[in-house]
DNA sequence: TAGATTGTTAATCGATTAACAATC
DNA sequence: TAGATTGTTAATCGATTAACAATC
């Protein structure tokens, strides 16, 4: 029954993500318009595979004059409309815990934490704009707020308890800090940040002659 | 000149962190052994794709018995023994910032960040562990240590500017955690690492019905 | 209209999986 | 030895890129 899951964020996707960041950037710079050379230039991809991926996502241009970066913003935002203001709870408050309930980026792309939960009672009396409960209240909390997304930060040994109460309460994403891999039934999609990997990755590249 | 770099992490390389992640797991369980077929269950992939990634990697099993998992353990640290004991700096100490010099698991990882920076006088009379300094020390600090990979976690507006900076000072990798694609020539590394992006994502997937 | 760009289909490329000989 | 597993080559699959007709 449980399964280990593999890694969701699918390309197209993530570099949906990127090409609005660009498009923002256009923006801001005075553009109205944009040819699908310009944006694969400035996103790092070839103009076909831009084309492509507004194409698989039905979102069409003009054959002369290119897209416009407002059309494409709002077509964007409209994939991700169901995903806004979405509930989302961080459990463990270490150092990655209490940087990410204070991440104000989260609430620009209209993505709110609720609440974080933490075994040590200490941690409770601390407050980061959003309060700190003990592991027990957290049933009530995703009940109460619908709650489908939980952020993971729990020390290794305990992710994987942690991941199982999560699965029991109704959570169906989990965004993982530990270093784990998790095994969770197959409907509960799970998706890995690995820090040291990250940095261990851009190490060995600078050290590896090329 | 400048380009615009793509995302560095390669997937078998991301493998080998997960084999790693599994056998120190199977070896804490009092396993001593191992086949292709368990890792690859314990990793989420087929036992095809560990035999391929050891191969490419040169790592050798026995035919009848499978694999020792310290003989493993021991590749895949040679592997990245060059990246052991490397100075690493921090530069923007917002909430990211603060969370990665605090971070104890870099250091189990033989990842030593050496120093932090950051514009405003007021933190940097705090202290981590590590000084919070004035950027104007960078170059020095850079020096001294030796540093070739930093993390870069100040406000988007100035991550191009900061980026700029770094890699004048002789930086070769940059993990970025600014969401902006940054330009910079094109032997230098940068791996980014967007924190709503992740989430976003996590929260579309338990949204889409499959 | 002529030229340039989109949108889509076909071709290519790379990564994963299957097959199987080698061998412990 | 017989059976099982590795290691590698070939086949498949999927994703990216190229080509080009449609069309503004």
């Amino acid at each position: 029954m449980k399964q280990v899951t593999k890694h969701v964020i699918r390309n197209d996707l993530k570099r949906l993500f990127t090409y609005r960041l660009c498009l923002i950037g256009f923006k801001r710079k005075g553009f109205d318009r944009i040819y699908s050379y310009n944006l694969g230039e400035e996103a790092g991809v070839t103009a076909e595979q831009v084309r492509k991926d507004f194409s698989v996502f039905k979102i069409k241009g003009n054959k002369k004059s290119g897209y416009k970066i407002n059309d494409l913003l709002h077509a964007i935002n409209e994939i991700f409309k169901y995903q806004h203001n979405q509930h989302v709870i961080v459990v463990g408050m270490g150092n990655i815990g209490k940087a990410l309930v204070q991440y104000k980026r989260f609430i620009l792309r209209k993505m709110v934490i609720v609440a974080s939960f933490d075994i040590d009672p200490s941690k409770q009396s601390k407050r980061f704009g959003i309060p700190v409960m003990p592991m027990e209240m957290m049933g009530e909390i995703i009940k109460k707020f619908h709650v489908k997304v939980a952020i993971l930060a729990v020390p290794d040994i305990s992710a994987q308890d942690t991941a199982n109460i999560l699965v029991d309460q109704g959570i169906t994403g989990i965004l993982n800090f530990a270093p784990v891999i998790l095994k969770v039934p197959d409907d509960i999609i799970v998706s890995n940040i690995n820090l040291c990997d990250e940095l261990e990755s851009v190490i060995y590249y600078t050290q590896k002659v090329m």
